[in-house]
RNA sequence: GCGGCUGUAGCUCAGCUGGAUAGAGCUGGGGCUUCCUAAGCCCUGAGUCGGGGGUUCGAGUCCUCCCAGCCGCACCA
């Protein structure tokens, strides 16, 4: 594999600087901006020219000449001012990457990390907000897992909170709804809700009276018994059941359902807020603002640095527990911190196991992690911080460094696409930004709606190109490249920036976009069709590939061939980074590269046979390369388009 | 006020721990289908990298100060 060309390269490279000049060094690799400069630059030289106070054009030519270079190097240069670069044997690599899995994680390497996303109120249909949320959740367990680690995923939902109970509020006390009628509205179910919860927001404004409604609703969900509870429990199953099948269409799966009415239900929160208290974590506050609670302060941490409130309330002055009292419980759980277990019981119709008070003996078992990464907006930073500080102020300081909080920027309409769906009242606001999502106002575009869109968007293009297919190779088809579009689109943002969701942009299948790839796999696959089909091999073997001479391997195939090799470090860079993009735009580079390879280098007519087996073998690495990427970004790949 | 993020081509965005001529996609213009599906490819146009100063042999990238925009800083989640 390239790592270890790269890391055989460094090894000789530094012991080489070591025994000339004396001087440890840590070579460092790039690749040149130009293919005709080489394939691997060090420019060590560079570095060391300050440190030596030489030209550093003369240590490298120093460094090259004499160079012990391994079979796979083909050629050492010294380019620019003082670059390293070396020119790598390209059957050899060729055929290595067809000779063994492109990711290998090293056994036994991996940790055991409780992976959260997802995690939407059951009070209403989801949004195309949340669906960036559980993409980027979903390919990150994809790409952990590649890694070698042990991923459990956790969908944690709220069916005590406030959303929740102004929902109950609005069927009880708005419409006057029993719990029949309820149970028997016709689905869309969370259709009806993202509607009725907009008509709550605005009945609460007209008399906020009725707001003693929602405080009382608050206080049967939190106890769990009474009529308002059991409304809050059907409708909180409806829906939830609703987003697991909006999940579903876009091949997005859970471990566990985690419910707050359990992590209540159990008082997990009780044995975190004695711990908080023996460690001296939080005390009760006897005057000030807040007198009667107990809160943590956070003055101690340098991150919380120049807060106006220095303190934290855990326990409301009223004996509630906050929202970050919980979440800390919760937190420590995950850990295997809490002397305390969930119980848990299989929903058969959803075909997973959730939390609940009173279980079935018999159940995996879940939590213990080494690692635990919460994927959450970036405007719940500050509250993830306090969690993590919680974790500290217990000493827990490994558990706290390995609190990640995966933080990704919101997702907002352009002022087209809120216009199209009426949510700008007029044109007259013709400067008017981005407008954000709020389900409160029932503004925001849903993820049913949006996923319904984009498979007529490829049926469309689908029966331009291809009139004698059977109608459910059409939906199969249809599905696999909307599901595509959704995923790589979420994906391709790099997470720090807001996306300002676009229809028009989101709609289109061409560059930039899943269906671009897609159609790459399907142009390789055809080829091997029609080889097939012409009595030719469509497979070429690694022996073979290492043995064709040297001239084959254009330029343009071997740029492919090392876009394929640079797949593991992508994947661990996006492991440990959190940015996913990187994969995505990587497989763009790869598609892009085939694409154009499809029209200068054709396979099929090729009469040199050693050309043909070059091209061919090219065209596998790139299969390969493109399935492992569409595998990690979960995107399909269909035989055709 | 404190903290975070963003500012790169007409639009949407890449740019890896400072390094070789700042790149894609879309849009505009022009081409390419007797030859592996044109959801493609090729050509073409367009940039004071928000602004000033600094560090460096070298800055889109690091430091500093401004400007503009977005988001956080509850006994809400």
């Amino acid at each position: 594999m390239l790592s270890d060309f790269k890391s055989e390269l460094s090894r000789l490279l530094a012991d080489r600087i070591e025994t000339l000049f004396g001087v440890e060094y840590e070579p460092i690799v790039e690749v040149p901006p130009r293919r005709e400069l080489g394939d691997l630059a060090y420019p060590a030289a560079l570095h060391l020219a300050r440190i030596l106070k030489r030209n550093p054009r003369a240590i490298a030519e120093e460094l090259a000449a004499d160079f012990p270079s391994p079979v796979f190097v083909r050629d050492l240069r010294v380019e620019g001012a003082g670059y390293l670069n070396f020119f790598l044997d390209r059957g050899l690599v060729a055929g290595q990457l067809l000779s063994e899995p492109l990711i290998q994680p090293e056994a036994g390497a991996g940790d055991r990390i409780v992976l959260e996303h997802t995690n939407i109120n059951p009070n209403k249909a989801a949004h195309i907000g949340h669906l960036r949320n559980a993409v980027l959740g979903d390919v990150l367990s994809k790409v952990l897992r590649a890694l070698g680690h042990t991923v459990e995923v956790e969908n944690y939902i709220d069916d005590t909170g406030v959303q929740l109970a102004d929902v109950v509020v609005g069927f009880i006390d708005l419409r006057k709804m029993t719990l029949e009628a309820v149970a028997a509205l016709p689905e869309p179910f969370d259709y009806y809700c993202w509607d009725l919860y907009a008509e709550v927001g605005r009945w609460y404004e007209e008399d906020p009276q009725n707001q003693e409604l929602r405080r009382q609703t608050l206080r049967e969900l939190e106890h769990g018994s009474g009529p308002r509870a059991e409304m809050g429990r059907l409708i909180s199953r409806r829906v939830v059941s609703r987003h697991l099948a909006t999940m579903r269409r876009l091949a997005i799966a859970y471990d566990l359902l985690t419910h707050e009415g359990a992590v209540l239900g159990l008082d997990f929160f009780s044995e975190a807020f004695e711990q908080l208290k023996s460690a001296g974590s939080v005390h009760l506050e006897d005057d000030g603002k807040n007198a009667g609670c107990w809160v943590m302060p956070l003055s101690e941490s340098e991150e919380f640095a120049g807060l106006e409130d220095p303190d934290k309330v855990i326990v409301r002055s009223d004996g509630t527990v906050t929202y970050v009292g919980k979440d800390i419980a919760y937190q420590l759980w995950k850990f295997g911190l809490l002397d305390k277990d969930f119980q848990y019981r299989f929903w058969r119709a959803e075909d997973i196991w959730e939390t609940t008070v009173d279980g079935e003996p018999e159940h995996p078992s879940f939590g213990q992690a080494d690692r635990v990464i919460n994927v959450i907006d970036i405007r719940q930073s500050y509250l993830q911080k306090i969690v993590k500080a919680g974790l500290e102020a217990l000493d827990y300081d490994e558990q706290a460094r390995q609190s990640i909080h995966f933080a990704y920027e919101m997702v907002t309409l352009s002022p087209a696409t809120a216009r199209q769906f009426g949510f700008l009242e007029d044109d007259s606001e013709e400067a008017a930004g981005n407008l954000e999502m709020s389900g409160r106002k029932g503004i925001g575009v849903k993820a049913d709606d949006l996923i319904d869109q984009l498979e007529a968007k490829s049926r469309e293009e689908i029966s331009l190109r291809n009139r004698e297919m059977s109608p459910e190779a059409l939906d199969i088809l249809a599905h696999q490249i909307a599901i595509a579009a959704l995923r790589f689109f979420m994906v391709k943002a790099t997470t720090n920036r807001v996306i300002a969701f676009d229809l028009d942009e989101a709609l289109s299948f061409e560059g930039d976009s899943g269906p671009y790839l897609q159609y790459s796999a399907v142009r390789a696959l055809n080829i091997s069709r029609r080889l097939g089909e012409a009595g030719l091999p469509t497979q070429v073997s690694p022996a073979e590939v290492a043995a064709l001479p040297p001239e084959v391997w254009a330029d343009d195939l071997w740029d492919l061939i090392l876009a394929v090799a640079l797949i593991p470090q992508k994947t661990e860079a996006a492991g440990d980074t959190l940015e996913l993009s990187l994969l995505a735009r990587h497989a763009l580079e790869l598609a892009q590269k085939f694409h154009a390879i499809y029209h200068k280098h054709p396979i099929l007519q090729e009469q040199d046979v050693a050309v043909r087996s070059a091209r061919l073998a090219t065209m596998q690495v790139f299969v390969e390369g493109l399935t492992v990427l569409s595998d990690l970004l979960g995107l399909p790949l269909p035989d055709r388009m």
